[in-house]
RNA sequence: GCGCCAUUAGCUCAAUUGGCAGAGCAGCUGACUCUUAAUCAGCGGGUUCGGGGUUCGAGUCCCUGAUGGCGCACCA
């Protein structure tokens, strides 16, 4: 760092502009070795180019450099000679140049006598001097320079730039997906006045203008609802939600969402919608319906996928039948036998929830929707129209991990107040995630909101079964706790 | 929030029972017109995460704080 600051100081001096404006960049990297694919060794193309990139290798045999240049995913060998470039321009190119500046060269496309494709350069330029060098480019960064220093780790890490492309890659799949199913994207507010939509603890803030307490939102869930009863028939939204909570390889505390919902439709047509959105994903990413993990691990996410009632799995799991009319005391006897812990205050519903997170979830490897939840654990989802106790919900399992959740809308506006009471009462009895009572969002739909089928999915958790990878990989810029100085 | 482990040169890591703080790469100086993790010769580089303690002597042991990783809890 001080010798670097040194050379800029004399490069000044010297009248040489570190950081020029005008760079006559005549084309790429990528767009040279595209147009030379299978040139002979020690053969010239009679091409002359300007290329750009940073130095991410140097080798200097004398009167003879060869740096490699990246640009991008895209890297190139240049040559300095001094036949061509002559003695003053190749001494400042060693007295100068570092790893990791960038520089202009300008020269003829051509090969080595290795065969190596290389810009044979008649003049070079800085575009940017580096003051600080790059790490080690054989040895691993570690995790957390990774995340704290990510362009460092995009300049030197192929999987780190591939996974910012896969993730761009799978938001356009999905935005184009549900487009062509009819589906509008639209933004609805992340300050809220009350948070509502699934059962997290908020984030707060303060705006001064109105001198208001606001709510930085959990779920956009409550306003897409809104949507649909303005008569928006198919909405979805992919964007931030923020939940004050534990933060660890899959939990961020602002993580990105996708909810859709879609008027006329119910959890099942949803969940086969959801389906063929994370099939067209995969095949975006690796041409098929296989998965393929940075580690090589396959993830087959092909066909159609298992559909199972929770009930089901609980009974499987416990040895005997269990339905939503087993008594809550027995259902603490079956937790206490199987070694699950259970809060005395919990809910029926949420006693077999707990017995299917420690007894099932984690042998649920292939892609299955759990379905026909509890109807006293989900406040927002309409009960189910055969099996009292039941609501018509399913979540999504693969890998062992929960990756997305899909509802009959509750629209019914006089049970949704009864719902929202319960958890007003759930919320006095000390539930910090208990929903709290939207008013404005009732009002909404007492105006009347048509049968609804909405799934939430969360996009980071999408990336990771994608990709294999754990959630601050998928996330460019996650937070991380500042260091003290 | 609780428990366990870690933090040493720019980067990745060593350092025996508590006994002179080291290597590779990066950097600097020099040689070399076909290298590609170039090679060869030489040189410099440290608040051992911060603070306190035990000891003749601490990177090493004790206390304390910071940050990170893993596990648990909560959640998606």
């Amino acid at each position: 760092m001080r010798v670097r600051r040194a050379k800029l100081d004399r490069l000044r001096d010297a009248g040489v502009d570190p950081y020029p404006v005008d760079v006559e960049r005549t084309t790429t990297l990528a767009e040279v070795r595209a147009a030379h694919p299978d040139l002979e060794p020690d053969t010239m193309v009679g091409r002359t180019v300007g290329v750009t990139g940073r130095v991410i290798f140097s080798r200097n045999t004398g009167k003879l450099c060869f740096a490699t240049l990246r640009e991008g995913d895209a890297e190139l060998q240049v040559m300095l000679s001094r036949d061509r470039v002559g003695e003053e321009s190749l001494a400042a190119w060693k007295a100068d140049v570092d790893l990791g500046d960038q520089v202009l060269v300008t020269g003829e496309v051509g090969t080595s006598r290795r065969g190596e494709l290389s810009v044979f350069a008649d003049s070079w330029r800085l575009t940017a001097k580096a003051l600080r060098p790059l790490p080690v480019a054989h040895k691993p960064m570690s995790e957390e320079l990774r995340v704290r220093r990510r362009y460092v780790d995009l300049i030197v890490r192929d999987e780190a730039r591939r996974t910012v492309r896969q993730r761009a890659a799978v938001n356009a799949t999905l935005r184009a997906g549900l487009v062509s199913r009819g589906f509008l994207e639209v933004e609805t507010p992340m300050l809220q006045t009350v948070h509502g939509g699934a059962a997290a603890r908020p984030f707060r803030t303060h705006m001064n203008a109105f001198d208001l307490d606001l709510y930085l939102r959990i779920a956009p869930e409550l306003f897409l609802k809104r949507c649909i009863v303005g008569g928006l028939d198919r909405v979805f939204e992919i964007n931030r939600n923020f939940r004050n909570e534990g933060a660890d390889s899959s939990h961020s505390p602002e993580f990105a969402m996708l909810e859709f919902y879609a008027a006329y439709t119910d959890y099942s047509d949803v969940a086969v919608m959801t389906r063929e959105l994370v099939q067209e994903c995969c095949a975006a990413l690796f041409g098929d319906h296989v998965a393929r993990h940075h580690d090589g691990t396959e993830v087959d996410l092909s066909g159609e996928w298992t559909t199972v009632r929770l009930y089901d799995l609980v009974s499987a799991a416990v040895g005997e039948e269990v339905t939503p009319r087993t008594p809550v005391e027995h259902l603490r006897a079956l937790a206490e036998r199987h070694d699950v812990g259970v809060d005395p205050a919990w809910l029926p519903g949420k006693v077999v929830e707990e017995l299917f997170e420690a007894l099932v979830q984690h042998d649920l490897q292939t892609p299955t929707f759990v379905v026909d939840y509890p109807v006293d654990t989900s406040p927002l989802t309409r009960a189910h129209r055969s099996d009292p106790g039941l609501a018509e919900k399913w979540d999504l399992y693969i890998g062992g991990i929960e990756r997305g959740t899909g509802y009959s809308e509750l629209v019914d506006p006089v049970v949704q107040r009864e719902r929202f009471t319960q958890q007003a009462l759930l919320a006095a009895a000390g539930d910090p995630e208990a929903m709290a009572l939207d008013e404005d969002f009732l009002e909404a739909l007492e105006y009347g909101m048509p049968p609804t089928g909405g799934v939430g999915m969360g996009m980071d958790r999408l990336m990771m079964t994608l990709t294999g990878l754990g959630i601050r990989e998928t996330i460019l810029f996650p937070l991380v706790r500042p260091l003290s100085s």
